[in-house]
DNA sequence: GGCCAGGACTCAA
DNA sequence: TTGAGTCATGGC
């Protein structure tokens, strides 16, 4: 069995993130205990599945699938890099943070917690049509739907461990497919046709990474079903751009309302001045505040 | 039964 | 550029 050992950088917590995979939902893609995550993910064209715990000074992956091929193992390290957001040093994002009034808590409370990403930027985009407009409970039961359907598996101990489905698998189907699994007809459109993109090669992660932040946004919006709350998610949540900020998300909202940051919903000046002393470091703030509409721990 | 949910689109003015 | 209407389905 291979067996990786990524040491952890300052200010990680290994539990605040599994804690935030975790939360109250049921997700698809990977397997939770109280100290460990198991997942299927894409290396090198070649589906393995992981565990990923922790020791005292490091991140230890295991791959319950065999040994790796030693280029192999490079690629599976950037993967929990990307995974778990590790190169980013956040110290000055804890120093805003402490010294704000009302957030300045979560700097101790969520002490550790990374900006956990969705590195498959396909898999990001559906997710967060899904996403949108119906609430968490349902949207998980959706993805679970077309990835039980149509996604590839691998079975450890009688466990089923998944990957998204590919854009050559969803490009084939027709609408009333996904109707079937109780996607609303625009949703089924969006996803399918987004699939046909990224399998002629007309977007892709290695082309979006190559934009601005704002030119990142202008392409993905330029695409059906994809609009400014669902761009910035998606340079939030896969890209690693900071500069995501999903504006007019509705748990962004509770979240500010929750600690009195504005007065309505509607109070673009208080966002605008709150983000503006977070530059830099917008998306964890918004996932700070994400973090904060979670269930308090015990 | 009604309101809401980690929105986007179309079309009118 | 803004606003209303539409889509669409489950959770609570």
């Amino acid at each position: 069995m291979t067996t990786l050992l990524i040491p952890k950088p300052p200010l990680f917590s290994f539990k605040e993130c599994l804690w935030f995979l975790n939360r109250s939902y049921d997700d698809c893609l990977y397997h939770i205990t109280d100290n460990s995550v198991t997942k299927a993910i894409l290396i090198d064209e070649q589906t393995v599945v992981i565990t990923v715990t922790e020791d005292q000074e490091n991140i230890v992956v295991n791959v319950l699938t065999g040994r790796l091929p030693t280029q192999s193992k490079t690629a599976l390290s950037t993967y929990i890099d990307d995974w778990f957001d590790l190169q980013r040093n956040i110290e000055p994002f804890y120093k805003l943070l402490s010294a704000h009034p009302s957030l300045g808590y979560m700097a101790t409370d969520f002490a550790g917690l990374r900006l956990m990403n969705i590195p498959d930027v396909f898999e990001a985009i559906c997710w967060s049509i899904i996403g949108q407009q119906i609430n968490l409970t349902f949207a998980y039961k959706l993805k679970r739907a077309i990835v039980e359907k149509y996604g590839t598996y691998i079975v450890i101990d009688g466990v089923k461990h998944y990957t998204f489905p590919k854009p050559a698998v969803l490009a084939l189907l027709s609408i009333e497919d996904l109707k079937a699994l109780q996607f609303s007809r625009q949703k089924a459109d969006y996803i399918i046709t987004l699939a046909k993109l990224f399998e002629a090669g007309e977007i892709s992660k290695a082309q979006l990474l190559q934009l601005s932040s704002a030119d990142k946004v202008k392409t993905l919006v330029s695409l059906k079903g994809i609009g400014i709350w669902t761009a910035n998610y998606v340079l939030m949540k896969s890209l690693n751009d900071t500069n995501g900020i999903p504006h007019g998300d509705v748990g962004l909202l509770k979240a500010l309302e929750d600690h009195a940051l504005i007065i309505n919903r509607k109070d673009d000046k208080a966002i605008a001045h709150l983000f503006s002393q977070f530059p830099g470091w917008q998306s964890y703030l918004v996932h700070y505040l994400w973090r904060s509409l979670a269930i308090p721990k015990s």
